[in-house]
DNA sequence: ATTAATTGTTAGCATAGGCTAACAAAAAAG
DNA sequence: CTTTTTTGTTAGCCTATGCTAACAATTAAT
């Protein structure tokens, strides 16, 4: 089984609005992903509970490991934007695939989109 | 919620095992996919409620809605596989992560697809 | 400071889809 | 034609992850 998708969504959610936010709570998160308060109030538990946010008065901030896994994610998805960009797919209809995508490919195929993208 | 990935695998597996052999029962599918039995004696009911297969003394046969299902799977999986290729990714890899995308991606990301492999 | 609104949490439901265990039916072997 | 092996089915467990409903806690407004 593969239950990855959902524990990545959130890790890059919250890095995109650490972008646009400096606090972050559950609400936020909610709001941006669509999703009820209360299936973001255990989603981030969870994360907690594995050691990648840790929860300060309802302030949402990664951990190193977090921080790292997040950040690696999101390069995923820039990566394979690019990509099929450079293919002729429309940034919109990039974007929106790229955040499908790439909670399933291999880390061998990600390499080859990198070199790819460097020639 | 996508459940859409796994009923995607079993009708796609039930088309390659008709390209290898006449008559395919629930055994083969579960040695194909590697599940027990049961998860695919289940899986099967299901399809056959949902209309895309027969079975008659637990022989597996496409209904017409079925087949163009599957074979549209197929299809896609196919352009995904040589798209990669295009982009330098040795068959294997290309396949295994088509496998992987196929069931995500948009249709109009598969429109693109075919536009790049036209030209 | 009370009241009202906003957030967060908890409990419990639902579904998809794997699994094991136990049993039933069918096919193969003797 | 019994016995053994192979298949198929059923019941029920488990996890992930969405949801609603109800309640708690916090923040904002009067």
């Amino acid at each position: 089984m593969k239950y990855r998708e959902s524990e990545e969504m959130y890790l890059e959610t919250i890095l995109l609005l650490q972008e646009r936010q400096k606090e972050i709570r559950s609400i936020d998160i909610a709001n941006e992903l669509n999703y009820t308060r209360a299936s973001v109030s255990r989603a981030v538990n969870l994360l907690k509970e594995k050691g990648y946010i840790t929860i300060e008065k309802s302030i949402i901030s990664f951990t190193d490991k977090g921080k790292t896994l997040a950040i690696e994610i999101y390069e995923r998805h820039e990566i394979i934007t690019k990509v099929l960009e450079k293919l002729g797919v429309p940034t919109k209809e990039a974007e929106d695939n790229a955040c499908r995508i790439e909670h399933v490919i291999t880390p061998e195929l990600l390499s080859y989109f990198k070199d790819f993208l460097e020639k």
